[in-house]
RNA sequence: GAGGAUGUAGCUCAGUUGGCAGAGCGAGGGAUUGUGGAUCCCUAUGCCGCGGGUUCGACUCCCGUCAUCCUCCCCA
């Protein structure tokens, strides 16, 4: 057994990736928290068939992507594939949405697939995402786009907003219908595409192969298939999003891959690779045995979003070097200095002060702060600007 | 699940027709005890991914396996 390597697709974030990490998830908790945005901490395990229930059963991420097991009570379980199916279960268990004729969370947290894993893309990954419950209007959908545009913003990525709709119940089944009868009336489709068209059609619009592509350029478009209530929704967000000056694609072959999606559809797109995606689900809640709630989510995929992320400024580290005889008030300087937030690290090493030095240096100080005899006899500290090579006494008590 | 590339020091990588495992960077120490980065000197580290096979002999050839990276499927 090698019990020093890490399962397969499960990494560690070490480090500087670390602070990419939290960097991204502060980016986002700030502005959930000025869109009122509450949190929801949930279980990683959930009984399978909440997955198979709403995320769809004939999806790939529940045929064969999902970590299944038996408990000790044979009970089925997995590990979530994706946020949005616990937050759902949790709010309908506890009855939240009768308390509260709005509601709006967010989480993060590790989700699960079983995958190969390549760039981007691990068996343990982590999304921060939100929903919120039980407004119709498309402000909804907007504010939550603003939101991820906002955050991108901050994060100083550029990125590419794709929104579709892809209707509802009263007017997807027709498009579908269309669709289907022009695929079956063309040929040359890949091999890919012959098994989509009957399993999962749209999906078909999204094909990579060229050949494809070439023949979907004709194929009929959702949008020319929306209800009255569909359309207006769209026009509606469009029209929010111009105002705002967001800049978006509308593509109609944006189709998602989870079976709840209703109407709105977005992607956050950077060279490529989907970073942030949802879209609105008005009949989840629903299906899952909750009162008839609109809702509209996101989920935003962390580790691809750091792949974007550049060094992180850091705020500068004093390196604290003493001489033996100094020792305890080395700790009460530290102590001070840390308590005005200052940033210190103690140097215990090295046998004499160019040593310290060396080691202050390496471990890249802006600032050393020397300390020994003369400067307690004198009450101060030595402060050395380690880029400047310059250095002063700072006057202080050491009680 | 399918295809391709790659696994040698902490990191980046050499390693000839099969013949005692190397470099650079980094790390540790030193040119002495109150001032760092440059230079110089010294030192160490390896189940050559793992398991089998061929061979007098395998880092090198063959088979298997595991892992990493890149495509695809699919997805954040």
């Amino acid at each position: 057994m090698e019990i020093l390597k890490a399962i397969r697709g499960f990494d560690d974030i070490l480090l500087e990736e670390a602070k990419k990490f939290r960097v991204i998830t502060n980016t986002f908790r700030n502005l959930f928290e000025v869109y009122n945005f509450e949190e929801i901490i949930l279980p990683i395990v959930e009984y399978k068939e909440l997955f198979d229930r709403s995320v769809g059963e004939i999806t790939d991420i529940v045929q064969k992507e999902m970590f299944v097991f038996e408990d000790k009570s044979h009970r089925v379980l997995a590990l979530r594939p994706e946020g949005t199916a616990g937050v759902v279960r949790a709010i309908v268990e506890h009855g939240l949405l009768y308390k509260h004729p709005t509601l709006k969370l967010f989480y993060e947290g590790s989700m699960f697939r079983y995958e190969r894993p390549q760039t981007g893309r691990k068996r343990q990954f982590n999304q921060i995402g939100a929903e919120v419950f039980g407004v119709e209007d498309p402000i909804a959908d907007f504010e939550t786009i603003k939101l991820c545009f906002e955050a991108f913003n901050k994060l100083s990525i550029d990125i590419i907003l794709e929104i579709n709709s892809i209707g509802c119940p009263k007017c997807r089944p027709k498009y579908k219908e269309a669709l289907v009868n022009y695929l079956h009336s063309i040929g040359g489709l890949c091999e890919d595409c012959n098994v989509r068209k009957e399993k999962n059609p749209l999906r078909v619009l999204d094909c990579k192969v060229e050949t494809c592509k070439e023949l979907i350029k004709e194929a009929p478009v959702m949008l020319d298939y929306l209800c009255e209530e569909c359309d207006t929704h769209y026009k509606s967000l469009k029209t929010y999003l111009k105002e705002f000056n967001i800049p978006y694609i509308e593509n109609p072959r944006l189709v998602r891959g989870l079976d709840y999606y209703t109407k709105t559809v977005f992607e956050f797109i950077k060279d490529g690779l989907t970073v942030l995606a949802g879209g609105r689900y008005d009949y989840l809640v629903e299906s899952l045995r909750g009162p008839h709630t609109p809702a509209v989510g996101f989920a935003a995929g962390i580790e691809r979003i750091m792949l974007y992320i550049n060094e992180i400024p850091q705020k500068p580290l004093y390196a604290l070097v003493y001489l033996e005889e100094a020792k305890i008030y080395a700790l009460k300087l530290a102590n001070s200095l840390r308590q005005d937030g200052l940033k210190v690290e103690i140097i215990t090493r090295g046998t004499n002060l160019k040593k310290k030095l060396e080691i202050a240096n390496k471990i890249g100080a802006s600032y050393t702060i020397i300390i020994g005899p003369e400067e307690i006899r004198k009450n101060v500290y030595i402060l050395k600007d380690m880029n400047k090579k310059e250095q002063k006494e700072i006057p202080f008590s050491f009680s």
